[in-house]
DNA sequence: AGAACATTTAGAAAATTATCTAAATATTTT
DNA sequence: AAAATATTTAGATAATTTTCTAAATGTTCT
């Protein structure tokens, strides 16, 4: 839930693909595995990962975990951009 | 000079300070390297993982290698972000 | 041309990350 | 309560990345 674990978890296109997918609306831990060739482990462990950045939140109902886009994180990342470019509203 | 290799180029803080430090102007490789506790080799590796990504370019002048921002590239990351945001000018 | 300075490249070690298989946990269904 | 389904956790391996030291390259100054 920090800066950096943020865009460590956007650096891998795999999570990104993950996110472009949850867009649509929240989705199964299965569903979203399912649109990868790699173990469900493997998908947990990026889930895992843009959890623990804050970008996505689960729910669990019954049987399944559902995963949900959250994107408020983002803003530390587009002010940073910001402020790289120069926006007044940024700069330290 | 792709989208995965800015994002990654963007994944590292050291990388990132670079980038903050250069908002300020040109800087040569040993300025760069002096604000870090790192030897010139490793700050010279993080310098030409930020030029591969497109997000500094350099220019020899004499003795001494001046590195600048370039933040064009960074529009395909906010584009990228605005379209999971859900801005229609970004859907595909 | 040779010495001095600025920076990069090569090659290796250490740390981190992505991925797998197998086992564990949580929930529902029978 | 046992079987079936969904997902995670543990532990291992492979790949990638960060960093270092030592050597090489390019430039200037004497």
């Amino acid at each position: 839930m920090s800066f950096q674990s943020t865009f460590k978890a956007l650096s891998d296109p795999t999570r990104r693909a993950i996110l472009d997918l949850l867009k649509a609306g929240a989705k199964t831990a299965g569903d979203i595995g399912s649109c990868f060739d790699m173990t469900g482990a493997t998908v947990s462990h990026h889930l895992s990962v843009l959890k623990e950045a804050g970008l996505i939140s689960d729910e669990r109902r019954g049987k399944y975990i559902y995963y949900e886009l959250n994107l408020s994180v983002l803003d530390e990342i587009t002010g940073w951009i910001a402020g790289l470019k120069g926006d007044a509203r940024n700069e330290e």
